[in-house]
DNA sequence: TCCGATCTATTTTTT
DNA sequence: ATAGATCGGA
């Protein structure tokens, strides 16, 4: 047995003991939250509490994952296994897919995610014949989501007043009709969108009473984390759920809600003590991550907020190093002294790179980071931007996947038809699709059923769209009976996958081939391991379990352990919950931290203070913020302002002299005798767009440009690049098609070429 | 039908 | 800067 009250404080060991009924834990930034939800748990099953009777949802699948680690070494891993933990959405995925028929769904259920889904609506969008200039599939997008987080479905949309009201106010008055057809698609294609998994809980838990009735009574104990970030139809579902019992402990912190842009309520949390008066409180209020300046200084930001929770956070930690600001004139040039500082602390304070996250308002500022920290051989992992999961090769053989499993899957359908090339085009597809959907019906079936003779889909067309429908369902009948690594391998090199992909001998194309590779290990290791908690031996695997367990998953969710000793680069979002020893927060500009969008609206200003404060309460040493006179933004440079948010620092808890000196610069030389202390940063309102500099005047190729064959290029020839003008081979390197040389051109610096595409005329 | 060249819109943030 | 979309030619 474990002994709960050591390694706990007061509070804490309250929060942990006292599981009976409900319980709000507000829990600010390193109060050990995470410590205090898994000794709770553990503490529940440790006093007889059935796992299976515990559901705690988490907001990311890491969370869950490390929590349930840490559980297991607490009490077992044989009682932390069978814990209903994970995230809302892989939760209900879970029991809708055992409760699919109740609602009319299979139960092996596609799972869209956002880019299916966009082309879902972009496909209703054409066949309504709307402008799709006006209609914006991110805005319809955003639109339908917020009416499913609300529980409203299309035909109700539909018949609301107010909500057409406000489509028609801007416009788009035929947002409803798109729902509506974006609605049907989904259900022929037997498919759900991640808001589907949440509304559709719902609805099945407010239309199939006996159902709820039974979730009711076997979660005899409800923990929910970052429930600051819980949106409507997820509170709903808890609420639901918690009737019965009403043991529902709910773990989070106002302050760090930030996911206001795609529907999180910080009201949930506001709120709860009205949802149940019986309710418990407990503060989490000391700090145990961070040093007393930065908790300070996170907390003289906060203060500016007008909604919030009254705590009192504060750290008992040494007073600590004071922020540190850095300032530069240009956005490579902050890249720069970020990767210096980083390798000094590295050398001054015997650092890891591990110790160092840099975090940013927007993934596209990663790339000069990248570069700088390359040049200065700092290794770096990035998280977030393009997702594996999202490369256009690995969505391709997950369709094949997908389609295999699920035939209606249109989305999956579309995408591999005609990859590799089988002759299927645009025109074919056009009027299979019009047909299907004059006769509602999926793709699939319009093939396999529909008579074509009279639709006008040409006889060759037909024969090859049922070649395609044969091959797919030769995999079909090995999908649910073969392991889930075979089967997979199997499609890739039947589909043609494999060797359309081979002939691809450019470096791209190479990396391509990794990825499909790399895919295919991670299937591997899914069976594994699965294989290994299934008791019986001779179970088989299939790539059905696989696909309804990827489709939730994030590219966070499998880390690489060559990564681990690396600096981390990541948006301030996606650090929400981790920790470093020393945090750099980049690009701290109006403009851009805030973002362009909250300067007007306070409610967003908050959310981006907000935003600013999980920044801050990352780090546990030393904060270091910087920002740049101008930046690369759109191929321009622009210019902005210093964040507002730097003077909202409590200055004492700020190295002055490093800000004095940029107050003085901002100011325009106009009082140079202002001993005043107040840090004020002068705020030109608008954004000052500078031209970029012509650089390069388009080369105008000589007369007689003819390229020579680049067998014959060799080190230190002159010669002349169609575009990039006159220069000197400085280097030539690989042999046959991957022969590239390095240029050193006059006008356009260091370049290196395929010599198989690059036309050069050597200079004689 | 396929491929490439040109044009265009795009930038918050993500389960 | 860049990826995706569109359009025209092979």
């Amino acid at each position: 047995m474990v002994d709960f009250s050591k390694e706990l404080n007061e509070v804490q060991h309250n929060a942990v003991v006292d599981f009976n009924g409900p319980s709000l834990i507000i829990a600010g930034a390193g109060s050990g939250k995470t410590r205090v939800l898994t000794y709770r748990i553990a503490y529940l099953l440790s006093h007889g509490v059935n796992p299976r009777s515990a559901l705690a949802l988490t907001f990311t699948n890491k969370a869950a994952r490390e929590m349930k680690e840490r559980i297991g070494s607490l009490v077992g891993e044989q009682f932390s296994r069978r814990l209903w933990m994970g995230t809302f959405h892989s939760i209900f995925a879970r029991i809708l897919r055992t409760e699919a028929e109740y609602i009319g769904y299979k139960s092996s259920f596609t799972i869209y995610d956002t880019t299916d889904s966009k082309s879902v609506i972009k496909a209703c969008i054409k066949e309504l014949n709307l402008d799709d200039n006006v209609y914006k599939v991110g805005d319809v997008m955003g639109r339908i989501s917020m009416a499913k987080n609300h529980l409203v479905q299309a035909k109700v949309y539909q018949n609301n007043h107010t909500l057409t009201a406000e489509d028609a106010a801007t416009r788009k008055p035929r947002i409803a009709d798109i729902y509506l057809l974006y609605e049907q698609k989904c259900k022929l294609s037997d498919a759900m969108d991640f808001d589907d998994l949440l509304l559709n809980t719902n609805i099945l838990f407010r239309d199939h009473p006996e159902v709820l009735k039974k979730y009711q009574n076997m979660f005899k104990y409800i923990l929910v984390d970052e429930y600051q970030d819980t949106n409507r139809a997820q509170y709903l579902i808890v609420k639901k759920l918690a009737e019965t019992h009403h043991n529902v402990t709910v773990v989070g912190d106002d302050a760090q809600s930030i996911y206001a842009f795609r529907g999180a309520r910080i009201e949930n949390i506001l709120n709860f003590r009205n949802d149940y008066p019986e309710y418990k409180e407990y503060k989490l209020e000391q700090n145990y991550r961070s040093t007393q300046t930065i908790v300070n200084a996170a907390n003289s930001v906060i203060r500016y907020n007008s909604r919030q929770l009254q705590k009192n956070c504060f750290s008992d930690d040494e007073v600590g190093d004071k922020i540190a600001i850095i300032e530069s004139y240009t956005d490579q040039e902050e890249a720069f002294l970020v990767a210096s500082s980083i390798s000094e602390a590295i050398y001054t304070k015997h650092a890891d790179y591990n110790d160092f996250a840099i975090l940013y308002r927007t993934n596209a500022q990663s790339r000069a980071m990248e570069d700088a920290l390359r040049r200065k051989n700092i290794p770096y992992k990035i998280y977030g931007g393009l997702s594996f999961y999202q490369r256009a090769e690995v969505k391709d053989i997950m369709a094949y996947l997908r389609l295999s499993v699920n035939h209606d899957d249109d989305e999956a359908f579309k995408r591999v038809v005609n990859y590799p090339a089988r002759g299927i085009g645009s025109t074919t597809m056009e009027r299979l699709q019009y047909a299907a959907s004059a006769a509602s019906m999926s793709l699939w079936d319009a093939v396999t059923t529909l008579d074509f003779s009279e639709t006008g889909v040409k006889p060759a067309a037909v024969k090859k769209l049922t070649e395609f429908t044969e091959l797919i369902m030769s995999f079909t009948t090995q999908a649910f009976t073969t392991d889930a690594y075979d089967f997979a391998l199997n499609v890739a090199q039947r589909s043609g996958m494999i060797s359309v992909m081979r002939e691809d001998k450019s470096p791209e194309g190479l990396g391509r081939l990794e990825n499909l590779e790399e895919l295919l290990n991670s299937i591997k290791e899914f069976s594994d391991t699965y294989q290994r908690e299934e008791d019986e031996v001779d179970a088989v695997v299939s790539i059905t379990e696989y696909l309804q367990d990827v489709a939730l998953l994030t590219d966070a969710d499998n880390e690489k352990p060559e990564d681990r000793n690396k600096v981390s680069l990541m948006t301030v979002h996606s650090a929400k919950g981790l920790e470093f020893t020393y945090v750099y927060v980049v690009g701290m500009e109006d403009n851009l931290f805030p973002g362009g969008g909250a300067l007007m609206s306070p409610v967003d200003l908050e959310e981006e203070r907000r935003l600013f404060y999980v920044a801050l309460t990352r780090a546990e040493k030393k904060v270091t913020l910087s920002f740049s006179q101008t930046r690369y933004r759109w191929g321009n440079i622009v210019s902005n302002p210093p964040s507002r948010f730097l003077k909202e620092i409590d200055e004492e808890y700020l190295e002055s002299s490093v800000f004095h000196r940029q107050i003085d610069d901002a100011d325009d030389e106009e009082d140079d005798n202002n001993d005043d202390r107040q840090p004020i940063i002068r705020k030109p309102e608008r954004t000052i767009i500078v031209r970029r500099p012509s650089l390069a005047k388009p080369h105008q190729p000589s007369s007689d440009f003819r390229p020579d064959d680049p067998s014959e290029i060799e080190v230190g020839m002159d010669i002349e690049h169609e575009r990039f003008g006159f220069g000197k081979i400085e280097a030539v390197e690989g042999a046959g098609g991957e022969r590239k040389a390095v240029v050193t051109f006059k006008e356009h610096g260091k370049k290196t070429l395929l010599l198989k595409f690059a036309k050069l005329k050597i200079c004689r």
